[in-house]
DNA sequence: TCGGTATATGAGCATATATTCAAATAAAAT
DNA sequence: ATTTTATTTGAATATATGCTCATATACCGA
C-alpha cells in the first residue's frame, strides 16, 4: 500500500499527508457515529418527530401515536437516553420525554432535506 | 391501548391526535433514516470528513488516509454511494469520490456540534 | 495479447440490532 | 395490603452489518 502512496496516484501529495494528519479524534469520531445510529431507525426517528410537535410526551403517549408496544418503545427511549438525544421528567407514575437540544432536531431537518432533495420534490 | 388512550393520560387529546395524524410519510422515514444509517459508521465519517477537506479522493487515496484496505472502503463507499451521500467521477483506471451535496457535510457538522456539547467542550 | 494496477463484488464469519415475551420495579388507587 | 397502571429490563430470536478473503471486472502500458 505505502509503495504507491504518492506514487503513482498523488499529483497533490502534501494535501494527501495534510487531510491524513488532521483526521478527527477518534473518541469523537465514536460518539459522533453513536449519535447518528440513534437516528438510523425508522421508529427512533418516528419518536423524535413526535416529541418535536409538542413540549413532551409520556412512554404511553408515544405507544399510541406510533401504535406501539410499550416495551419495544422504551427499548427504543432507553437508546435515545443513552446518546443523548432526549431528556426525561418523572411525574407520578409516568415518565415524560422530550428532546434534549436543537441540535437534535436540526439534525433531523438537515437529513430530511436531503431527502427530500433526493426525491426531486416529488413529495 | 385504545381504551386508555385519551382515557387517564391525555389532558391534550386533540393535540395527540394531531400528532398522531401528522406522522411523517413511511417512505419518507424509511429514507431518512437509512440516510443516517449511512452516518452512523465510523468508516463511512472519516471516509466523509476526508472527502470534506478536499475536491475529490479516488479510491485509493481514501485507503491511505484511513489506513484500510481497498475492499473494505468499497464496500463502505457503495453504501455511500446507494444512500446518496457521494457522487463519482472515472477517469482511467480511477474513480475520483466526492460529497454529493451540502446536506451531507451539513448534517455531519450538526451532528458533530450535538457531540461537541455533550463533552461539555472538553476536545 | 499479456501483465499489472484500480476498483468492485460475493461468500462467510463474527458481532450488533429490533422486536417480542416474560418478568421486575415503582407509584397510585381501591 | 392488594390490585392496577406505567415503565423498565433481560433473554431469546431473527435480521442486518462490517470486515476479510478470494475472485471478478475494467483500464492502461509494454
Amino acid at each position: 500500500m505505502d509503495k504507491h502512496f504518492c506514487d503513482i496516484h498523488c499529483t497533490d501529495e502534501a494535501d494527501l499527508l495534510k487531510i491524513k494528519k488532521n483526521s478527527l479524534d477518534e473518541e469523537v469520531i465514536t460518539k459522533l457515529s453513536a449519535f447518528f445510529k440513534a437516528l438510523s431507525d425508522p421508529t427512533r426517528l418516528r419518536i423524535i418527530y413526535a416529541l418535536s410537535q409538542t413540549e413532551e410526551l409520556c412512554v404511553y403517549h408515544i405507544c399510541c401515536i406510533l401504535e406501539m408496544s410499550p416495551s419495544s418503545i422504551s427499548h427504543q427511549l432507553r437508546v435515545l437516553r443513552q446518546m443523548d438525544l432526549v431528556k426525561t421528567r418523572k411525574e407520578a407514575q409516568s415518565v415524560y420525554y422530550s428532546l434534549k437540544d436543537k441540535h437534535v432536531l436540526q439534525t433531523f431537518n438537515q437529513g430530511l432535506e436531503h431527502v427530500l432533495e433526493q426525491f426531486g420534490g416529488q413529495i
